[in-house]
RNA sequence: CGCGGAGUAGAGCAGUGGUAGCUCGUCGGGCUCAUAACCCGGAGGCCGCAGGUUCGAGUCCUGUCUCCGCAACCA
């Protein structure tokens, strides 16, 4: 029973299935996996019939490129990450009541089946386009497989999709001399043809649908988001490709081609509940059909239009699907000031923090939690995670929950006193320890996990202050016969805390439980205080929370600090050297006219992520320029500093100034370096 | 002018028209059962900036600046 006014016969929560080509980290516990175990565990704990789905994503073409650098087979790389994934998953108590993954048989059959559906229902329209093949390894090429000189800035590694040097967004016949990354060839367009998704085709659906029917219950991160692109208007959707790797067409003479991985993926939900079903005898129907089931999908905001716009327009196609409910994606959590990355290695890992940290998932599932990113990206930093730990668990509810233990055994050797004497007090927290059931269910029942762990740790403070209030150490010798009633009630709040801490903190509930010697108990029971039984014998008390100490702190900041040197040195060594360039005459190299300068002033260019505005003192005249290099330097620490320019340059206009002249840079892989004298050499200096 | 989100006390956040709030930190006091933990009190904010609507604006409207995200690996 909930306490928000919809109810549901049964529920179906998902999480977004975490990609196989690497390991997950604290974003995604935080923004995915956290929130919708909270939702779950506590849909299940209130009495609810809940499923909570969850599994690998094991298609696509970066999966297919991992394997081609590491020599292995696709189907090595998934298995290796599943099984990684999946083991920190159960280590964070994540309580999937399934973790399947998209390369099951099932699966296979579910997502092809569901294709079949809609293909000869006429819901897809067939397009013929070009598309690069390469003709050695007789395929076509996915964007990510074509590299070519980019037409804007003429580097010679640009990706298909984009120039990594310069930024742009490309579309592979825009490059210059195209190359197949397989064979090295060059690759011919070729005629291929896919099946789209019309999208187009049901924007009246996903206006009335969301822009109206959810104006209110979705957060305006996920609604304004559907809104823009609802307002741009949508396009049909490709949900075939060329590649090998995934779930092949169930449609004759397509040899080739597969599901795109955005098309088979969230079908994946699908045939996870079908998989969890054959193992428990159940009907898998009810949880994806019936008008009584409530649908949720929690996932990072990058998924968004996948899980509000793609897969709705899907399951709408088909026609015997619900629709989710709410969809309430998360923002995202940075790391150290800094985006986290797989690629450049800036993350937590999950499975690493549970060999540095062993036994404190709850630890991390509450700093995540009390910091998630639910309204805008947030920031994780380790002197947060200490201070939450130190400052929150260790002193609010450990604490409360110890000194009430000890003063049991000092006092009662254990047994819980009876409560015979109330006064005003106990009468008054009695009151109060009813209302935090439904305080904290309704936060979460509305996705508010952040304020919902919040009142949570109230309760443990209302406990703390009852107990210093009330001072029974003291009163143990003045009024003894009401200082059973102050325990008794003690006692009950720490019973109450296992009971409504268990959606966030998992590990904990069971371990206070086994403190208490009381069975795990519903929801519904939580808010009474004869939770515990008037002679009970409690067990010993142990500290649910440690304190972390600096020097734990300081090692994960220096693993981090490792982290970014090791991504520099990278950086540097995967550096393919240009050959040289053709021969020039000594007249030619003397026309350009370089010179030793002195930055005098340097600002951000607004509006701009690498350019900087300086101002330069050549020896002869004080210039202007615009260089570059805001991403590898600040503008204070260039300030003073001398530098070797090209003073001759034809002055060209960038963003609205006029640049006169050029700094030199030595260039690794985007990496800047700036280029100087060994000695100090007055401005002007010639260099030749 | 590509699209979306955010800017509120030192830090992290809540607050969608009616006397600016929470957690941590900080300062002062109390207590000593408790992992130097707990409890009480105080200080600290022209709610990014500028206009407008209103009896009344953090909240609505317009303009503007800054940060983040999406489009493009990634929650």
């Amino acid at each position: 029973m909930l306490y928000t006014e919809n109810q549901f016969k049964r529920y179906t929560v998902t999480s977004a299935l975490p990609y196989a080509n690497g390991p997950v980290h604290i974003g995604h516990l935080a923004g995915v996996y956290i929130p919708a175990d909270i939702y779950a565990r506590y849909l299940r704990l209130a009495g609810e019939d809940v499923i909570y789905i969850g599994g690998s994503d094991e298609h696509g073409v970066p999966i297919t490129i991992k394997a081609r650098n590491e020599g292995i087979t696709p189907q090595e790389v998934v298995d290796h990450y599943h099984a990684i994934i999946k083991k920190s998953f159960e280590d964070f108590g994540i309580s999937f009541d399934i973790y399947s993954r998209t390369s099951d048989p099932i699966h296979h059959r579910t997502a092809s089946d569901f294709f079949l559906k809609l293909y000869q229902d006429n819901k897809f329209i067939e397009k013929t386009t070009q598309q690069y093949y390469d003709e050695e390894a007789r395929q076509f090429l996915a964007d990510r497989y074509i590299t070519g000189v980019c037409p804007h800035c003429s580097n010679e590694r640009a990706y298909g999709d984009q120039c990594e040097s310069c930024g742009t967004s490309l579309s592979p016949t825009d490059l210059l001399h195209p190359k197949s990354v397989l064979s090295g060839s060059e690759p011919v367009l070729k005629d291929t043809k896919h099946w789209f998704l019309p999208l187009n085709e049901y924007e009246d659906f996903l206006k009335e649908w969301i822009l109206i029917q959810h104006k209110q219950d979705w957060r305006s991160t996920v609604y304004g988001q559907c809104k823009s692109w609802i307002d741009m208007g949508l396009q049909p959707r490709a949900v075939t490709r060329d590649l090998d790797w995934g779930i092949k067409l169930p449609v004759p003479d397509t040899d080739g081609k597969v599901l795109y991985v955005w098309f088979d993926a969230p079908i994946g939900y699908i045939s996870a509940t079908k998989i969890w079903a054959d193992q428990h005898q159940k009907d898998w129907q009810p949880y994806w059909k019936d008008t009584e089931t409530k649908l949720v999908h929690f996932i990072g905001k990058d998924n968004i239009v996948f899980h509000c716009i793609i897969f709705p327009v899907m399951l709408k196609a088909e026609g015997s699907y619900i629709l989710p409910e709410n969809v309430p994606a998360n923002e995202f959590m940075n790391l150290e000031n800094d985006k986290i990355s797989t690629s450049r290695n800036w993350a937590v890992w999950l499975h690493e923090y549970m060999e540095d940290f062993p036994d404190k998932q709850d630890v991390l599932r509450y700093v995540l939690t009390s910091s998630a990113p639910e309204t805008k990206d947030n920031d994780f930093t380790w002197k947060d995670f200490q201070a939450k730990n130190n400052n929150e668990l260790v002193a609010i509810f450990g604490n409360f929950v110890n000194r009430t233990l000890v003063l049991t055994h000092k006092y009662y050797q254990g047994r819980i006193p009876a409560k015979d004497v109330l006064n005003e007090t106990d009468r008054a927290v009695m009151e109060q320890i009813k209302t935090y059931p439904e305080l904290i269910g309704r936060n979460i029942e509305k996705y508010h996990f952040r304020d919902g762990l919040s009142e949570l740790m109230n309760l443990a403070r209302l406990g703390n202050k009852y107990l210093t209030d009330n001072e029974p150490w003291k009163e143990i010798n003045t009024n003894p016969q009401h200082v059973t009633s102050v325990l008794n009630i003690a006692l009950q709040i720490a019973a109450n805390l296992s009971i409504l801490c268990e959606p966030f903190l998992p590990f904990t509930a069971k371990k206070l439980q086994t403190m208490l010697n009381m069975q795990p108990a519903k929801w519904s029971k939580a808010g009474c205080v004869s939770l515990l039984d008037e002679g009970a014998l409690i067990g010993e008390p142990t500290l649910l929370f440690e304190k972390t100490e600096d020097s734990a702190i300081e090692e994960q900041l220096l693993k981090l600090r490792k982290a970014k040197e090791q991504n520099a040195q990278n950086a540097q060594q995967d550096v393919e050297v240009e050959p040289q360039k053709a021969l020039i005459s000594y007249e030619d190299f003397m026309k350009a006219d370089l010179r030793i300068c002195q930055v005098l002033e340097a600002e951000r260019v607004a509006k701009t992520k690498k350019l900087l505005k300086l101002k330069v003192d050549t020896g002869f005249d004080i210039r202007t320029i615009i260089s570059g290099i805001a991403e590898n330097y600040e503008p204070e620490a260039l300030t003073g500093k001398k530098v070797l320019m090209l003073v001759n340059l034809q002055p060209k206009e960038i963003i609205g100034t006029v640049s006169q002249g050029m700094i030199l840079m030595a260039d690794c892989n985007g990496t800047l370096g700036i280029l100087t004298s060994d000695k100090d050499m007055p401005n002007g200096s010639i260099v030749k």
